[in-house]
DNA sequence: ATGATGATGAGAATATACTATCATTCATGT
DNA sequence: ACATGAATGATAGTATATTCTCATCATCAT
């Protein structure tokens, strides 16, 4: 069965104190700050473990590299920042945007990034 | 100079042609429909003198790989098939989209990304 | 027509993201 | 405390996208 080991706390409490996705170099980092021992094979295998037990989930951004999230969160969408290329989270959505698909298009989910700059790099 | 060759003529006509985004092997296989011997290096070196010129742009989705349009085209937005994988223009946009970002941020662009099945998939 | 040189095409090389391997470590049930 | 085997970490390997190299081709000013 699965075993409840250091590094893996330590990958979860990364997520639940950031509040953003977060990239798998930007995991690595905080979570060696907690394991200054955790390799990045170990922070793969747990981000697919933990994707495939539904707890995290997967965005995919512009500029490379997948990054994940708590998936527990409800709807929302996501704030790029240019500068310094990390992501936020935007809590309002637009309504009505599955709307906007062509005719004959049937429309499941839908996406929206905002690009500029966070409140840290202005 | 730059010359007129039948492989870059063959490229923008590939995109003249299409109305949407195209991948690189969309590129490819509609460029060799016209010069059978167009060849990936070319396809790359031009897709990149065209993005450079400001004739083309680049288009960043999910699902690996740059996607490029047409630069002159009005704002609009994106329809990505689950099935065919294929982009298609989306030519309507929500409005105000750009002040959902949180205080403190600077918005300067955006992208809506809708996911389903296209027309001809559905 | 022709020569200079920009462009091409095939394949090698590089960059990057991710996965596999495997000896070692350590969490867990007893 | 101990045995079992799941998890780890270092590194090799794989996959894929893109760029580089270079011999050859072909455009265009003359």
């Amino acid at each position: 069965m699965q075993r409840d080991t250091a590094q893996r706390r330590a990958i979860r409490r990364v997520f639940l104190n950031a509040g953003r996705p977060l990239t798998r170099d930007e995991v690595l980092e905080r979570g060696q700050a907690i394991v200054p021992s955790l390799g990045v094979a170990t922070v793969y295998r747990n981000l697919k473990i933990l994707t495939g037990e539904g707890w995290l989930s997967e965005v995919e951004l512009p500029g490379g590299g997948m990054r994940y999230e708590l998936a527990d969160r409800p709807h929302h969408h996501h704030f790029l920042c240019r500068s310094c290329d990390q992501a936020f989270d935007v809590h309002r959505c637009p309504d009505e945007v599955e709307a906007l698909a062509p005719d004959g298009f049937e429309v499941d989910g839908h996406e929206l990034i905002l690009f500029g700059r966070c409140a840290a790099c202005t």
